[in-house]
DNA sequence: TACGCTTTTGTGAGCGCTCTCATTCTGGGG
DNA sequence: CCCCAGAATGAGAGCGCTCACAAAAGCGTA
């Protein structure tokens, strides 16, 4: 057993001041005579002493903990934006509590977001859930600011999203610039929002190019990207650009054009999407879509803070991606492969 | 603003009895008539009521909360391990709180493990940081059950550990195995125990097998991996094959050998360690040591939790990897490259 | 010196829970 | 039928803090 730790009080007497006093030093209460402030932050280093956030928060009711509610399968990609929320909302006095939950199924969320009922969280911040859970989010903290990201957009809450829709127009805009055709399109789980915006974008350019879609249903693994590419590339008449919902799908797909034997971007090219860290040391290094997780994160908790402050203003921000160009992608070559 | 919230006299009254045996409900204490817990529950049911946990923490002085210490650059590889401790922490009924700090350097983390004094955290594990840095938050936090992962062992606190140089010496023996000599190694960062581990892991075996060792000190990335790779093939006599201490690093090298020209495995065998999920899905597919994040996880939630019942035991745990053989390595032919 | 203002500091209550201790029910033996 | 041990329940205090309000200290002016 360790020494009691130091109160309010203590602090207090050993400064010769009231509790309150003390109280005002901690809250940077304005009316303090210079000299009692410095008295009492002696004190408090002597001591050593650190509030006690269960009692400031039984009275004010704020925890300053921010729920970061994330589906486990999403963690690997995005992780970045975990590092980046989590680190500003530190510089601002809050703390984080990860909830990832493996399963995308609404109910297996339940038992965790009654949960953190008790905890009497500030905000809430979820990443890609789908729109139930969202509801139930709302519902069971109505009092909790909450932040949504990459979710369909809403006048319910503040929602941020990287431009997914305009990603995948990029992509397969700058396919058809390469003077490819046949350009296959690997998509993420269906009625997974982000997912669809990139495949809408992709959808979206090929009707305006008159070039006919082919559509691959997958969901974000890599080994759905390998299967789905070697059933792809076994066509009779194969595509000669790909493009995948996300880095992981072009990572197999990159590995199915290989068993294939088709060499990239020489035979096809493959883009991808979120430009994961291994995407630029990939061989061939991987022309991708980037997200700007850590500006993404920033925003996110700039939002949340706001909303703290009572400036929820309930707006969609969309975060716009940048195409990397690298080696996976080239030219449509003169002759059309057979 | 929403409906204020059940406290437990509320229950009480709802359910005739005293706020007293409500409590009692909610801790599961033993003489309860049924009949009575019943007609609680089912006011809980009826008012959502969920225990205020400030308030509960204000008088237990325990807060369910598991502070999880992680330097950022090391966020990346292990989310694993992140995923699967919060998980089995919340099934417990404990929540994670995650700090990550972008440098090792132990002064940048002194303000966040004095942040989380206040927060009354019951468990704190920290995962590759180093000591003088987990000596700090022992300082500060004495009451806090702490579990270690990934440092070098001690008689001060529980640690858990991959057994990196048993990895290093499986990695190294196999490329024996396959008969190479000339074996180099591409290290983690200087003085960090589990890079250290795997270098020793190596040099054990090198020296066993009388062959001379080559090592270059990397750190964990892929562009150092690149950098060190391109340098170690334009050697006059480069090694055949090359163990690196994680898989970008391992990643970084593959592209080295593409751009130097060399075949994998043909020209070089190359090694990583860790098993990224991506691993398998390289070209080649790469042969790796693998270290199960799930397992260790759960391990570390189940040694928290027993040094929270006071079952603390400060023993050194390893968790045995095991080699991964994928495409990335092969026997070396007879004729010895020039 | 006294008055009224502003600035600074102090006092007591109460947030929602668990703890300890006190009280009220049971039911079985004499 | 009464007594008493043990089971079941209740009452009150207090965890460490902030809030609202009260009191004291400064300070300029009449």
């Amino acid at each position: 057993m360790s020494v009691k730790k130091a109160n309010i009080y203590d602090v207090a007497e050993l400064a010769g001041v009231s509790h309150q006093t003390v109280s005002r030093v901690l809250n940077n209460h304005s009316s303090l005579k210079p000299a009692t402030r410095e008295k009492v932050e002696k004190a408090i280093a002597k001591l050593e002493y650190r509030p006690n956030q269960a009692a400031r928060q039984l009275v004010t009711s704020q925890s300053r903990l921010i729920g970061l509610l994330v589906s486990g399968t999403e963690l690997y990609g995005p992780s970045g934006i975990l590092k980046s929320i989590e680190s500003q909302a530190r510089s601002e006095g809050y703390f984080v509590v990860t909830i990832s939950v493996l399963s995308r199924e609404p109910k297996s969320w339940l038992g965790a977001i009654d949960q953190l009922r008790g905890l009497n969280i500030d905000g809430i911040i979820t990443v890609a859930l789908p729109r139930e859970v969202i509801d139930e989010v709302e519902r069971a903290l109505p009092d909790a600011a909450l932040v949504v990201v990459d979710t369909e957009p809403s006048k319910d809450f503040d929602v941020i999203n990287i431009d997914n829709l305009n990603g995948g127009v990029l992509a397969t805009e700058y396919l058809i610039s390469l003077g490819h055709e046949r350009i296959a399109h690997i998509s993420g789980p269906e009625n997974q929002y982000e997912a669809d915006q990139r495949k809408n974008g992709y959808l979206k350019v090929m009707k305006k190019a008159k070039l006919k879609p082919q559509i691959f249903q997958g969901d974000w693994s890599t080994s759905i990207g390998l299967e789905l590419g070697r059933e792809l590339f076994s066509q009779k008449v194969p595509p000669t650009a790909v493009f995948c919902a996300n880095d992981h799908l072009a990572l197999g797909v990159l590995k199915a054009a290989a068993l294939e034997g088709l060499r990239v971007p020489a035979d096809v090219s493959i883009v991808g999407f979120d430009d994961i860290p291994e995407a630029q040391y990939l061989i061939p290094s991987l022309t991708t879509v980037r997200q700007d997780f850590i500006a993404l994160g920033e925003i996110v908790i700039s939002r949340v803070l706001a909303s703290l402050k009572g400036e929820s203003s309930h707006e969609t921000l969309l975060v716009q991606p940048t195409l990397m160009l690298r080696e996976s992608t080239a030219q449509l070559t003169g002759k059309k492969r057979k």
